[in-house]
DNA sequence: TCACCGGACCGTAACGGTTCAGAGCCTCAC
DNA sequence: GTGAGGCTCTGAACCGTTACGGTCCGGTGA
């Protein structure tokens, strides 16, 4: 098997060009043009190539010349192996390398370092546009995504971002269905498990004062949703335990539901904002002896394949779909200048984890 | 919030060092090597490119100059898409995504067409170097790959290839623990399901013809491992069915396998050459109303976490850091020229997928 | 006074292509 | 014979930046 080529400084067009003693114009439209040549020379001239071991036309040249790069860039606000690990993302990344290949552009991924803020990798990037994949309101990276003259789309947060295109799915009315499904089943004593809700590293409750100045869109939209739909029965807010992770993962929402549940033992539901975080908290409930939906109903948002094979009550909404429209945004965008914003549906699902309260809690949650 | 800054033609380097009537040079300095000029010129240049949106050097621009494009480019067979499906793949990508954040280099899927072959997004690719996941030997896009003058990586397969540096397991010590495990159960009629063994679609047994061409080493070794354990205890390699099957799924698992059972209804084991191939499997067996392991074995080869959860005998190969492995091939490479190869160490695993074989079968099998 | 030095800044030449407006030249119709 | 038009191919400008080797200038030590 032959080896790699990189051993030799590679000849350039110019070279191949003047070994031939044609113009430069003409070896490159050898390669790009091939009816501006004729047939004979554009051969001879892809020989010479093949000889001389020039690779073909300089890729990066080539994009500054031609002001496109064939790339997409992705910002994730996690570590760049996170996407990899959380289902919601792996299923969001899937659709979006979807709608990549088949424009035949390449997805660049960024590496964005978690602990120290270092945006030089998003000025960096050789990138004709970017996703970028729900980010805080204030992310330096993403401010920085900002100010390359690229077109942006974002999906599901920041959002609201001016000339900029967003897909995403109404978090809201999402929990709200969810939050009314169990009301209707007969619960009022709630606890809440959510994801990071701001910059900072904070572990426990989310007090009021956090939670007005959440930013993350996604999870103020998925705590109203559930505000509202508590609010329906007369659950006051103020009552309702809102425990905080900055980790997301099953571990995190299991050491969560053991905060929560430490503190408010009477609870017979806990909403999560995700489903990574309800697969932990029912495994802190199995872990306790507690009887699934029947000592506590567990519901979560996302819709990931665990989650089904869990039977969990949770929020379905389409990832790939999110993936694969956000791709399409941004590269069929036409003249369009104008921001779109699309919103895809969520879909209520009842598994086995939600019930109604055993008969004495319900009397219980009356007084 | 304020928009993107893609609607005016950005400025240049040129044109922002013009507007101060200083050098480009210094402009440039101002943000690569701010040691080179004095703070205040250095305050009053970036002064300047916010006040005429200026958005920072272009890293195409950039790339061409300093010979770096700050990214790596992943080369996969399958579609794009497929990375994010396949558990094997989805770790070694994250271990080769932790490797790129912590060199800060961003990481390039390629985007290659499943379909009709096309290699020019290979050429398209602005990268430094290549890391290339389990691909075909003649691999039209590998070989695209080779031609271009950048150092590259090797996951798996193709193997062997000269000037590449290469990070596997191997394939075939570790099936051959796996086959002298089942063989020292007492199982002695097999049946294989395989992956994808050469170019062209063949979804059915693979003849012992197709088995003397098949261009993915890993598949060879596998097999070849399965038939030395097998032919220690005196079974003929030639008694031994294969079934190919063109994509990797779960669901391909579980056809091959009732294909394999259709014609072979005697058989004791199952071997799988991947995880979620057996996954299909132990489908089938359920299907068919077979206890495993009691009426059969089946086992697997990766150990993906699906598979732990459900008890697969397999061989665990560590994904991750053979991700982040290549990636340190390709990154850290210092003046070394000649090739390395990393072989990383399997683990037999064995789960509740196997055992021995019921004694009438186990008479049976000594006909 | 003068050679020498270091810091600050600059001019020029790449980097490796693509693009566009032609220049030749040949053919063909009139 | 001649002008139009088509096919090939060329020359020069340009893309936006950084590398390299300077220059300029004020200060220093002898």
């Amino acid at each position: 098997m032959p080896g790699p080529s990189h051993v030799r400084r590679p000849a350039t067009l110019a070279s191949l060009a003047a070994e031939l003693g044609v113009s430069r114009t003409t070896v490159s439209n050898a390669y790009n043009r091939p009816d501006q040549l004729s047939a004979p020379l554009r051969e001879r001239v892809l020989e010479a190539a093949r000889r001389l071991g020039y690779p073909g036309p300089d890729p990066v040249a080539r994009s500054l010349r031609t002001r496109k790069a064939g790339a997409v860039g992705l910002l994730l606000t996690e570590a760049l192996s996170y996407a990899f690990r959380d289902p919601a993302a792996t299923g969001f990344l899937e659709g979006l390398a979807l709608a990549c290949e088949q424009a035949n552009q390449g997805l660049l991924l960024v590496p964005v370092s978690p602990d120290h803020v270092d945006v030089t990798a998003v000025h960096q990037a050789g990138v004709d546009g970017f996703v970028v994949y729900s980010v805080r309101e204030d992310d330096p990276h993403f401010m920085a995504v900002l100010e390359r003259p690229v077109p942006t789309v974002v999906c599901d947060q920041p959002t609201g971002v001016e000339g900029v295109d967003r897909v995403g799915v109404d978090d809201r009315a999402g929990m709200l269905g969810l939050a009314r499904h169990l009301t209707g089943l007969g619960h009022r004593r709630f606890g809440v498990i959510c994801m990071r809700l701001a910059a900072g590293h904070n572990d426990g409750p989310a007090s009021a004062q956090r939670q007005e100045s959440i930013t993350y869109p996604v999870q103020r939209d998925r705590l109203g949703g559930i505000r509202d739909g508590l609010a329906e029965v007369g659950v006051d807010w103020a009552d309702v335990p809102v425990i905080e992770r900055f980790e997301h993962s099953v571990e995190a929402g299991r050491d969560a539901a053991a905060e929560l549940m430490a503190a408010h033992a009477d609870l017979t539901a806990v909403v999560c904002t995700s489903d990574i975080l309800a697969l932990g908290a029912l495994q802190h409930a199995a872990e306790r002896g507690l009887s699934v939906p029947d000592d506590l109903s567990v519901t979560g948002f996302d819709g990931v394949p665990e989650a089904g094979r869990a039977g969990l009550t949770t929020v379905n909404q389409p990832v790939l779909e999110k993936g694969r429209i956000a791709g399409e945004l941004l590269l069929q965008r036409g003249d369009r200048n104008r921001s779109r914003r699309v919103t895809l549906p969520t879909e209520l699902v009842v598994g086995t984890t939600s019930g109604p309260p055993r008969s004495d809690q319900r009397f219980f949650s009356g007084w």
